[in-house]
Parts: C-alpha cells; structure tokens; sequence
DNA sequence: GTTATTTTAAAGTGATTATTTTAATATATG
DNA sequence: CATATATTAAAATAATCACTTTAAAATAAC
C-alpha cells in the first residue's frame, strides 16, 4: 500500500558507490548523491537513515557485485594458480588508465573521516580476501607449488600487502606501464 | 616595518602539516587550522594564499623535514645496504600502532580532491625516491648484490610500489606484527 | 470513492565551509 | 611624536554542508 517508489534500491546503490569510489566518503556530498542518484533526499534519509547509512550500504553493494565476481576465482580455485590468477587480475587493473583504487582500501588512508562501521567494514573485506588467499596458498603448499618453509599464513598476508600497494601506485598516471611486471616479481616471491 | 608577526612560519607549517596528515586535505579544515596554528585567518591568506597554498607548503614541508632525513639514508649508502636500511625503516615505521601513513601517498587516493599542483607535487615526490633507489640499485647491481639479469629501474618502482603497499596496509590496526616479515621477502624479491 | 499509507517534491533548518572586509594594534622610520 | 607599514582581532560574506519539515501525489484496502 502507499505510493509506490520510483527508484530501484541498486540503480541507486551502484551510483552512490560510484560516487563514493571516485571521491571518497569526505568529498561526496548529500547534494551530490541525490543529484547523481535521482533519489529524493527525503527518500534517501528513509531508506538509508543518512550519508553514514548510504555509504556502508554502498560498501557493501561493492564487496557484493564488484569484488566477490572477482575472487570467486580464488573460490573456484583454491590453490596457486587461483592465487596466480587473481593477482595478475589485480596488477592488469591497476596498470588501466581509469583507475580509481579499490572502493575499501581507499578509505584506510580516511578511516577516521568514515564512521566506526565503515571501518569495521573495511577492515573485515581485507581480512577475507587474505584468508582466502591463505586456504589457496595452504593447499598450494599440499600441492607442492610452494616450498614448505613457508608460512601460508604470513604470504597470504603479503599477498594483500601487494594489492594494497597495488591500489595506491595505480594512482600514478605515469608508470602504469611497469605494473604488471609487479607480478612476476610477487610471484617469483612467493616461491623462492 | 610594520607590525611585527607573532607567529613562527614553521611552526604553523609544522602544526598544519600534523592536521593534514591526520585528516587529509577535505576533512581539515581551515577553521582547524587556525585553530590548531594560532595563526590568524587574515593572517594565513596573506602568508599562503588560501587553504591550498597551505596545504602546498605543508606538503613541502613534510618533503624537507620528515621524508628528506629518512632517505638521506639512500644518498649516503647509495647501494644495495642503503636500500636495505631504507625499506626496514618504512616497515617498522608502518608496523607502529600510530602509524599514519605517508602524507604525500595518503592523498593518492584522494588526488582530484586536492589542487593539480598538489597532486603533481604527490607524483614528483614519489619520483624522486623512485629514482634515488633506481640509482642505488644500479651500484649495488655493479658490486654484485644483485644480479646482472635484473633491470635496477623496474625494481626501484617494485620497491617504492611496496611502500606503497606499507603506507595503507599499515593502517589496518590489527596486522601489525606481520608487517616487519615482509621486508625479508622484499629482500628477497630483489635478489633472487 | 473514501481512507489509510507511503513516497514524492520542494522549501527550510542551523551549522559549517572557505574567504573577505573592517578596524584596531604594534612596530620602524623620519 | 607623527607617519607609513604591516599584522592583528573579529565580524561579515555567500556558498555549501548534512539533515528535517511540510504538503502534495499516488497507490492499496475497504
């Protein structure tokens, strides 16, 4: 019953993570979200509660529909070349043109501008990609494609390291063209 | 003649520089800073123009008087060692529990919301240490620390990439202890 | 078709944003 | 001591900030 809404929930999530993802959490107004979304600021502050309530809703949209296409990969292959494959995934973006980072990791340079939640958030998305990274490394190590000596635990962490760097140095406009080589260099290390 | 300032230039630059740091660019303010400087609001748009013209010469500031004594490290041991006292620095520095990250990178994700000269300012200080361990590497390939089949300027951008990598993987508050393994494997990136 | 319910459009909220203006204050020089 | 010069304090600016309120509009149930 009511009067029936005009928008659709994810047209208007997908543009405030756009929004977000381009500009930061800060530098993203109310007047800009409801702009670019079409959404009634009315509206928003009913189904959202508020800028904070967008933001997370919008983070999680991201982890969603963005990041968990891109690491099913290392679902789908619980091992080094899932491993392999989702870091070379990672260095090709980075190394584009348009890069904007990664929606999370971009807000761990702000973390005290966003709320509490959000950084929980954010905090929570790395700590799954790295202990998928090291369920795929430790039956990489069963497999014999990495040398026992080594730490799944502590290279799943470098791992993540590495996209964080990934995620900052892809800003650079100039040296997009050394990225890639970034790859080999990881993975020469992970198996040395 | 005139009036005689009561403020120390490099004090308010100092002060400013800690609030960028903190914050970045959009969540400081400039009623923070005058808050935080002492400085008059009529008095800092004399002496630097505006909140951008602020945030230039802090930026400068934090090259010349933070970074500059870390990688004067790099210009004494121009070679394989020097890089090594270099990178063990930013690692146990991104391992401290108040670690806030680099001023200069913190803004690359955040680079369209601070002024092109701002931005270009980012970009040349990352150059110049880019270039300061490119020049290192090439020593230490000549001495024989590192072997004949590496490029020194690819590995000069894997290093810095790294860096990179510690300024917002060390945000993350849990996490801190893993930190200090990852330059051995760095290490070894580089050698192997 | 009335009523209850919900969303919309649009104006209004006070606080804060960066910046400017006005006038008082403090010095160096003549 | 007077004057020129520069910095100060403090008020004023218009724009934007996140957010709220009011009332019109559109539907479902009765």
């Amino acid at each position: 019953m009511g009067r029936p809404r005009t928008y659709s929930r994810d047209v208007v999530l997908e543009k405030a993570m756009s929004l977000f993802w381009r500009n930061g959490y800060k530098a993203t107004s109310v007047s800009d979200l409801v702009r670019e979304t079409g959404l009634n600021t009315a509206s928003m502050y009913k189904e959202f509660g508020g800028k904070d309530g967008l933001f997370l809703e919008a983070l999680e949209y991201y982890r969603d529909h963005v990041i968990r296409p891109r690491y099913k990969i290392l679902i789908d292959n619980p091992n080094l070349s899932g491993v392999e494959m989702f870091l070379r995934n990672v260095m090709t973006g980075a190394a584009k043109a348009e890069y904007k980072g990664c929606l999370m990791m971009n807000h761990l340079a702000q973390k005290h501008v966003i709320s509490a939640d959000a950084a929980k958030q954010v905090g929570a998305f790395c700590a799954e990609i790295e202990s998928l990274i090291e369920n795929a490394l430790r039956n990489a190590q069963s497999e014999g494609g990495i040398g026992l000596d080594k730490d799944p635990k502590q290279l799943a962490s470098f791992v993540v390291f590495s996209v964080h760097g990934a995620v900052l140095y892809g800003r650079h406009e100039n040296k997009k063209d050394v990225i890639p080589s970034f790859y080999d260099t990881l993975m020469g290390a992970l198996r040395h």
